[in-house]
DNA sequence: CGTCACGTGGCAAGCGTTTGCCATTTTTGC
DNA sequence: GCAAAAATGGCAAACGCTTGCCACGTGACG
């Protein structure tokens, strides 16, 4: 095993090329400064040495770290990995990095890793963030910022259209015969949460339907069966959940008690996530275009540049929502 | 909005404590060094003025980051959830950052990922690596590295038992009565994938089972149709799918088809992911423990240190696998 | 009371890059 | 051919931090 290889600097280039380090440097950042020739041969012998400019000292110098870092309150759940996707797709067109942080769902995680993270990155997205509105603030003034599905007071956000999107679950419950729908909450900070509730709600009265909300539950597979058992003990016909994950563990639940879905119970949940096409019965599911959620976050954070300034409009970027009637639910029993 | 706020520098605290900038530096880095008054003040100074450190410029003196690459072929791809997860809290149990990237299942892509991340990172962990081996050892030369569920020569390397996996593959389904097995194999590249019809041909052979390959199929629910026409055209009554996500596509086809799992046809799929419970009918599979090798990889990055001395051993460190049976796989047809 | 060790803090160099400024050479326009 | 302008490359400072080295002051020991 050859000795722990030193890596080429500059410098290093520079000598090799018979030229200064100020020259490698620009035939990397500004190619028509150059000569073309000159250019070349700095290039070649680069190749050769297999010289990578070094990310530290470029931060160094322009403060600028061409890197960009997504948070998200869990890694594991599936319904982030769009977000991440469309995330991950857009850095890289734009030329530069992006950090995956898991905040655990833990607001203190989240905000060390923005404070510890803050130096070495361009800026953030901040996806279900559950930091309060002055944290939220405080960290827009030390680098850009933009948020997915939160909003907060002057800063740039992505957020997904929940009050159509309610409307339209509740209108398919209703075109069911459903007369009133349970929703399972889940975390109390939860802004979509929260944002989903009031526009079931809102939905719900417009429809002349009943809306009680149960909870709040983690939104896990384990929580099902205590939330299932509260939705059978109070004798509902429809229900909805917080996100996919407890939809499923709700039906797992009832199918576990013998009711069958959607005969007796209809189940409906939020976000479409890998898994809600092929459980059973196949769920129906209010879709979010979360690839397009994170693609657009990180636009926005280019667009904003490194210092943040959001100068132009913060108003919300509205996503559209789409509801996938799947087996799970289905006409109310009589 | 106020204006974009500069970030304090340690020479703002060291003003501001009347200390040195050296003074400082050492608060941080090695608390014992300094009167424990000063220290306290410096401490006191620095969080009422926000301050924390540069990495960048940290990095640059030190060479070391302090941040570790974990490069997955692709994020969204619920197996590598758990390695993910093992890898982020070994990491931040070490005080280290981690960086998640995505490969795009794609070589070129992962390659570029080292050299550019390179320089910023201390380590990387590659799991399920496409890249051929001397490219390995070409980013080995410049970084430490950590492979997972693929080997290399010279490489430390974490790996899941698949030559006892398979054989509990093999055992269970012969238990059932079945005489033969068809293995439904994925991309060509995969280590993993040949490592698993390596042990399902010993394990047959021994078990004297037939087992054959078909293939390959891009393991993705989309190739699902594909693969059980072809083990329906073949007459099997035992299927092995490189992963579950390829064995659910397969269930869903074959349920399309009106044939019953596991009745007419045994399914058992590899990874135990998320979904492979509530899928219908739930899915027999050799359940990998993801999470510990995330966490046992990282470790072994931080013990090798950033220059990748692997003067210890570096013989693959190897994780048990575990088969759950659940309902995917039954008597065979007689 | 002198010597020594130790605790504590400052100075300054250096990490690899970028960039403003200047000097030199080449090109252009007349 | 000459002056002006453009092209090209070098010098050196700066980015924020770490760290080897040194200086000073204090307490312990003989």
């Amino acid at each position: 095993m050859p000795p722990p290889r030193r890596r080429a600097t500059i410098t290093d280039v520079a000598a090799a090329a018979g030229v200064a380090a100020s020259t490698v440097s620009r035939a990397f950042t500004r190619p028509g400064r150059v000569n073309h020739a000159t250019q070349a041969r700095i290039m070649e012998v680069a190749a050769e040495l297999g010289y990578a400019p070094n990310p530290a000292a470029r931060a160094l110098e322009s403060g600028r770290t061409n890197t960009l870092a997504l948070v998200v309150p869990d890694v594991t759940n599936p319904y982030f990995a769009g977000v991440i996707k469309g995330a991950e797709r857009a850095t890289a067109t734009a030329g530069l990095t992006l950090v995956i942080a898991d905040a655990q769902e833990n607001p203190a995680t989240e905000e060390q890793i923005v404070t510890r993270l803050g130096p070495a990155v361009d800026g953030f997205v901040l996806t279900a963030s559950r930091l309060p509105d002055d944290a939220l603030r405080r960290a827009a003034e030390l680098n850009a910022v933009v948020l997915v599905n939160r909003a907060a007071p002057g800063l740039a956000c992505i957020v997904s259209d929940f009050d159509t999107g309610a409307r339209q679950i509740v209108d398919h419950l209703a075109s069911l015969g459903h007369r009133a729908l349970v929703y399972l909450g889940g975390p109390a900070e939860s802004w979509s949460g929260a944002r989903r509730w009031a526009g079931l709600r809102a939905a719900a009265q417009q429809a002349g339907m009943g809306a009680t909300r149960f909870g709040p539950y983690t939104p896990t597979f384990a929580s099902g069966p205590a939330a299932a058992d509260a939705v059978l003990a109070a004798g509902a016909t429809a229900v909805v959940a917080h996100n996919d994950i407890l939809a499923i563990g709700v039906m797992t639940r009832l199918a576990d008690r013998g009711v069958v879905v959607p005969d007796q119970v209809s189940v409906v949940g939020f976000d479409d996530i890998f898994g809600s096409d092929f459980c059973h019965p196949p769920l129906t599911t209010l879709a979010e275009r979360t690839e397009d959620a994170g693609a657009r976050a990180v636009e926005t954070l280019v667009a904003l540049g490194p210092a943040g300034r959001a100068d132009r409009d913060v108003a919300p970027r509205v996503l559209p929502t789409q509801l996938v009637v799947r087996r799970s639910s289905g006409l109310a029993v009589s």
